[in-house]
DNA sequence: TGTACATCAGTGAACGCGCGTTCACTGATGTAC
DNA sequence: TGTACATCAGTGAACGCGCGTTCACTGATGTAC
């Protein structure tokens, strides 16, 4: 095995990522080792260096990778057209809680829980700032729109704040506990409240 | 120094368990090392072994702490007379966000994020499952009741989960990104809409 | 009540393991002529 | 178009550090007589 093309390696570099991403998103970023992202993606430990400075680097790209395939996850729930405009508010929460393979978790839990105001030396805090607003003001945006036209009202800015706040909580404590029965009460009281949101407005 | 007295050796273990709390809560589990718990209660590491299994039956313990003192603060919180059965529901969320010292952070934060249902070897899963749900049942109660008499109707049930849903994901949030300005309006939106829903119904 | 001995809480050095990172090396790719 | 040489993607062993855990040891506490 000598030097790759610089095609192929550009082709590596960026499976290393994926790899990564996928990784971290389902098992966490401290329970995922450089060896283990490298060995998925085929390849040896040493070879990493020649692509990235630090597995922190490493970690800030697949922030930002999986912040853009959340992004565009969530137009692909919210442009079905539905007649009725709660059921897409409600179709968005479900698909959140429910229609996810594990690797495709929210990324604002998947990066956040190693993170700290606190806990001081890790670099990846800004990346993440950054994703999360984006990716946040996107879910506001997309809400409000999704409801607008046709008879209904959109949801108001509260409640699409209070929604979405909801959701992170209770995927958080599903990913903490297992799914609980209390946990899954939870997250069905939020569909239903994004439903009726909708709908009485 | 030779050994201690039996009554000495048991407040040498409280105190172990008490600082151990309060720094998991503060930096997170994995930040804080055995010989950081042993160093802040002004012995050395060797001791600790003589007390505990093993680091992770310390975290259990700190665990049950943590929740039995959360537990206390929402029972002083919400035993405060108003007169708007509004302010209340109102106050108990604002307490949540800003009146809690670092080290007294909500154990539902503090401890789940090294816990995750696909991550196996974490010991500490079960223990926390119990103490989450005790938590959670407690604060449905707490809503519910203090909302009733007077002249206000309670909460939904609904609504409720959802709020407390909403101010678990919102603090997860403020945590990572160190109260970014976006997230307070979200913090915000939830303390309104929590008084809203009391008002109202 | 005092004395001899066993117990064991606490000490601090050392071990072992995981993991991020480094390094000398290989051999195919890219380039200069 | 072919040949000689430099580059550098990828290899795999080794290093270094942090941290959970172990261990031989100390000396005050507890106990038996």
């Amino acid at each position: 095995m000598g030097r790759s093309s610089q095609e192929q390696a550009l082709q590596n570099r960026s499976r290393i990522v994926e790899n990564a991403s996928r990784l971290f998103r389902r098992f966490g970023v401290d329970n995922v080792s450089v060896a283990d992202v490298m060995t998925a993606t085929g390849m040896t430990i040493g070879g990493f260096y020649k692509h990235f400075e630090s597995k922190d680097a490493l970690v800030q790209e697949a922030f930002s990778l999986a912040f853009k395939q959340a992004s565009a996850a969530w137009h692909h729930v919210s442009d079905r057209r539905y007649h009725d405009p709660g059921l897409r508010s409600g179709a968005i929460v479900h698909h959140y809680f429910h229609k996810r393979p594990p690797d495709q978790t929210c990324p604002m839990l998947a990066f956040a829980p190693h993170l700290t105001a606190e806990a001081p030396d890790r670099l990846s805090l800004d990346t993440y700032r950054k994703g999360a607003e984006e990716l946040f003001t996107q879910f506001l945006d997309h809400m409000s729109e999704s409801q607008t036209g046709d008879d209904a009202a959109p949801i108001s800015n509260r409640d699409t704040k209070v929604l979405f706040a909801a959701m992170v909580g209770a995927g958080f404590l599903a990913r903490a506990t297992g799914d609980a029965k209390w946990v899954r009460s939870v997250q069905d009281a939020i569909e239903s409240a994004a439903t009726a949101a909708a709908g009485l407005r």
